[in-house]
DNA sequence: ATCTAGTGATACATACTGTATCTTTACTGT
DNA sequence: ACAGTAAAGATACAGTATGTATCACTAGAT
């Protein structure tokens, strides 16, 4: 007795749940979102998000599950040479953000723990700000001095996750260092190419 | 009739119910933990809790907030001519996460929302490691591919949240281009240093 | 030894969760 | 168009978590 998904009223259901959801947790934020707050945002009886959703959970990753999917099935066609070549599956992201930016705030909307990372990015931030400022140079292209240190910043922080997550398979030290390198560095520099030297973003075409 | 915190049985209590807290969601992670758990793990009355927070998100912000300063005040020291000597905050905020590692997990342990974020920055690391791959060259200095690979993607997903956060400051396009730029060629090439090129890290000192 | 402030025990109102039952409404296939 | 079926609405209820109030107890400061 499984509900049947194709159903235009179990789509309209599982639609508005879904919307509702989402402009409630831009509102106020998961954790104070109750089900019987969806359900009122909804215009539905509390007992139909039980036929549909076990819990807030479920009906967030089936939010977020959709809008996954989408993403990955546009990065699919890219080939590995699209990377070096300019257009890659990150512009493929922006876009995609851009088209569907409610839903991308409430993934990356913040609890209590993301508000502290926020602030550690933040001072990381500052840190290579402090640095760009101290070689006494201008960044070329007239890049932004803030979208270079949270691009740092974010990397540092985002690898020491991936450190800890993983079981912590390299020495804190090596992880230390390799992590700083690689942001000096860049990509390129790190698999040894040297002969080809991507041409400097501009903001006017 | 605010508590005194520096009474010996309110740092008592206090200490007592962060460690609770921290054992408890490293267990069962943080939403199914309730306020009668962490009495019951820290021995004390329910009430008790009462007294000294608001509620759960208030406790965990102490209990991250304190590691926080401590990370902090240990990064204040550096210069900013550390960044490119090799000793860098990076380094201060490895071997910070050596010692507090329960903490760290803590902060970094993932709700709903976040399982997505790890997936996509799987996925983009993916990519990234199809592109190495592509290039048909080996990392130098033996780099880990999924080091770097993990690098160039957190730094696209920080960035790309950096974007939405600060209300898309820069066209999405630019931003994509940009951000593709700064984990290829890196920090220093994009600050103009070229004479200087920090020496690759390696495993064996 | 005494006063004070923090903690424990108990109780209670309120709100949220998850489920059960029955009725009403909307869709499907013929 | 109509009968059969499946989903949604209405109502009720048990179980649990939250947040607060009151009073008794006990550890710490002087």
């Amino acid at each position: 007795m499984t509900i049947n998904r194709d159903d235009p009223r179990v789509r309209r259901t599982r639609r508005g749940l879904q919307e509702a959801f989402v402009r409630l947790i831009l509102k106020q934020g998961y954790d104070s979102v109750s089900i019987q707050d969806i359900a009122t945002e909804a215009e539905m009886a509390r007992i139909t998000f039980y036929r549909h959703y076990r819990d807030k959970e479920e009906l967030l990753t089936d939010c977020l599950n959709t809008l996954y999917e989408e993403l990955i099935a546009r990065t699919e066609h890219f080939s590995p040479q699209g990377l070096a070549a300019g257009y890659s599956p990150v512009q493929v992201l922006y876009e995609h953000m851009q088209e569907q930016e409610a839903l991308y705030r409430v993934l990356f909307s913040s609890r209590g723990t993301q508000t502290v990372i926020e602030r550690l990015r933040h001072h990381i931030a500052g840190k290579a700000m402090e640095a760009i400022r101290a070689t006494g140079r201008q960044p070329i292209g007239g890049l932004p001095v803030e979208l270079i240190a949270y691009h740092a910043a974010s990397a540092q922080i985002g690898l020491a996750m991936w450190w800890l997550d993983q079981g912590k398979p390299y020495p804190a030290d090596y992880m230390a260092r390799m992590s700083l390198w690689l942001s000096l560095r860049g990509f390129l520099a790190a698999v040894g190419v040297t002969e080809y030297q991507p041409p400097v973003p501009t903001l006017e075409i």
